[in-house]
DNA sequence: CATGAAAAGTCTAAAGG
DNA sequence: CCTTTAGACTTTTCATG
């Protein structure tokens, strides 16, 4: 039987209208709710508890506003992957929430595999980046070796509903 | 009401005020334009305005509801890093586009560096990651060789606004 | 669960400093 | 660039099917 839950959830059927709601929210967070409503096909009232409901079984997670990077000066991204030591194993939880306060960091992934952390961040240029690895990682006394690849393209979609 | 600007790319001028406005809407896209101008200490008109600039100067590139893979059955989450053949390194583009249509791909990073592409991807369980790297990665012509990573913890920020 | 109607609140254009 | 004003529009609550 599947244990692997992190906290109570439904099941996850969504019905049609619960689809149209969120495939619509993940294009436009801010579509109105009697827009919301009329493409659903249902009442703004009925609409309205619909997304709450959405909220509150986590379906929906949150409502962002997404930003440019490059919009900012830091029009450069890369990939690093990190390799912790072997005596520094038992201590990576640490070690990923002191990454998760750097602001250059706009993803940690923390991996089972040959790598242990693979981190997303956005630089001003490659001074930046460098800069970032030197301070940060190979200073760091956890990290055992870091190996980093710039970003040309980057993709991120929102999920799919199945 | 998208209107076909040619943006010119400003390195981050953002005064105080557009400041608090992006952070704001990073946390909740949702925030009504009143309290927004309250927040930021203008009148609601003028925030109307600053937001509107914001997109318009792509800076702000959207507003999407953040939506749950686990809630939707999709519990497990992986990284594969592809690697093309060398014969098919002219038509990484096309590669590319086939994955982003993909619905279990969450993210597509084409890279410089030793490997070529990182797809992140979000499964059922193990047996669909092993599924769609037989069928969609393994099976692909233009493919040399994947690594595949299960991804135990994903953190995903906002670019911080310096 | 869904609805309509009414109250409460919000948006936004225009005109003016 | 910012503000005020005022009408139109949206959201939200709640009594009821």
């Amino acid at each position: 039987m599947a244990t692997n839950n992190v906290r109570v959830r439904e099941p996850w059927p969504l019905d049609e209208t619960d689809t149209v709601i969120v495939r619509q929210l993940q294009r436009d967070a801010r579509t109105p709710n009697n827009q919301l409503a009329e493409l659903a096909g249902i009442a703004p009232s009925t609409c309205l508890a619909r997304v709450r409901s959405l909220v509150d079984r986590g379906v929906i997670t949150g409502f962002e506003a997404r930003v440019d990077p490059a919009a900012l000066g830091l029009g450069l991204q890369a990939l690093i992957s990190v390799s912790v030591r072997s005596g520094a194993r038992h201590r990576m939880a640490e070690f990923s929430a002191e990454m998760r306060r750097m602001p250059d960091v706009l993803q940690l992934f923390f991996l089972g595999g040959s790598e242990d952390f693979i981190l997303h961040i956005a630089a001003r240029d490659s001074a930046h980046v460098r800069d970032f690895v030197l301070e940060h990682l190979s200073a760091h006394p956890f990290v055992a070796s870091t190996r980093t690849s710039m970003v040309f393209e980057h993709v991120d979609r929102a999920v799919t509903i199945p």
